[in-house]
DNA sequence: CAGCATGTGTACGGTGCCGTATAGAAGTGG
DNA sequence: CCACTTCTATACGGCACCGTACACATGCTG
């Protein structure tokens, strides 16, 4: 050992916030070289080229969206609905959300990154299917429920609406509170059009 | 005029399929000229450069997403749910979605594009608006339900997860089955941790 | 202290894209 | 049939990036 190396992590790590901040399209080697103050010159010691650099970048993140989160939240302990909310707050931090959205948008044209987000996704809504549960009349409601969370939450960021007088936030909170409002018996079913569009005007 | 000059739309439909297909950064002068069957000759006569053509593209993505879908809508006529039925179609057809996905993960990183993404999707909500009133408790209840539609019909296609045996239209159907059940009284609240977080697991 | 190993800086060829310049093809008017 | 206009194809310079090659600096080891 000479010089001191540049660690292989700092590499990954900046590529998660080009990732982040671009796209895939701007983790880009040199950009990444200025970004950490070197050249590109020790790059190819660690990775053999730009894709296996992306590739490792996605590991990294979908080990950090999944059992980073799980342990940490096991560790931490509580009862379901702290377990929850702080998975959510881990999954949803200012460091991931960014990285989230690009990977789906990135999912849109690669198959190989839409089967890693299949995974991410699965391991996230098994956890929300264990909190919302117990407020479900039964195993539809359930999934309606939890996909209208997700949901919520992955488009947070994505909708520019306005509400008004209202702050998103205060309209988040009352989406919230029907989330967990125990389901009612029958309910009534209007306009039922039987091909599971969503009107959503525009 | 010599020539039959390639008419000034076509290079805003190819660069409308460019964005929809791979982003801002897809919408390559010399990449539509190939997709065109010309060469990039002739662009400079229509456009100053590239940025031109994109706004323009935005431009008339803005206006197809709604001035037209309005029209459209207006001219084919029907009740309120028929009309934002065939607003939703409309908006979210297979050509038009890709590029709203494309537009929403731009916006994130262009604050003009951000500002023409806030314009139209306020269009969009208010017509929802005036379809989900007459089923909504109060104002908040149907805030609530507007976030809750526009977000599941934009995170549809941005969700990998399964749903067990159903399929994503099952669940679909049954979220509209609970976004049009009119609002009972008091609705239990359950963990509200004012902080209007969303508990989203994973 | 000499020589070696290791990692980095720099230079290079190749490629792809942008925007400009220019020449030529295809019609039009006299 | 000959200018002239109008549009396109092609060539070019510039730039940014990828991946490779090689020289050099640094610190260990005998």
């Amino acid at each position: 050992m000479a010089v001191a190396r540049t660690a292989r992590h700092r590499w990954i790590d900046e590529g998660l916030q080009a990732l982040a901040a671009g796209g895939p399209d701007a983790v880009q080697i040199e950009s990444l070289a200025r970004a950490l103050g070197v050249s590109k010159g020790g790059f190819y010691g660690y990775f053999a080229d730009r894709r296996a650099l992306l590739d490792e970048v996605l590991d990294t993140w979908e080990s950090r969206s999944t059992e980073r989160v799980i342990e940490q939240v096991e560790h931490e302990g509580g009862d379901a609905m702290d377990r929850a909310r702080r998975a959510a707050e881990l999954t949803f931090s200012v460091e991931l959300r960014p990285i989230d959205l690009a990977v789906r948008d990135w999912a849109r044209r690669d198959t190989a990154v839409a089967e890693r987000l299949r995974r991410v996704d699965n391991v996230r809504i098994a956890y929300l299917r264990t909190l919302l549960g117990p407020v479900c009349a039964d195993d539809e409601d359930l999934e309606a429920r939890c996909l209208v969370a997700f949901s919520v939450a992955i488009a947070d960021r994505l909708i520019a609406a306005d509400h008004g007088t209202r702050t998103r936030s205060d309209v988040r909170k009352a989406v919230r509170r029907q989330l967990f409002t125990p389901a009612q018996e029958a309910p009534v079913v209007l306009a039922d059009r039987g091909d599971g569009s969503l009107p959503s005007g525009g």
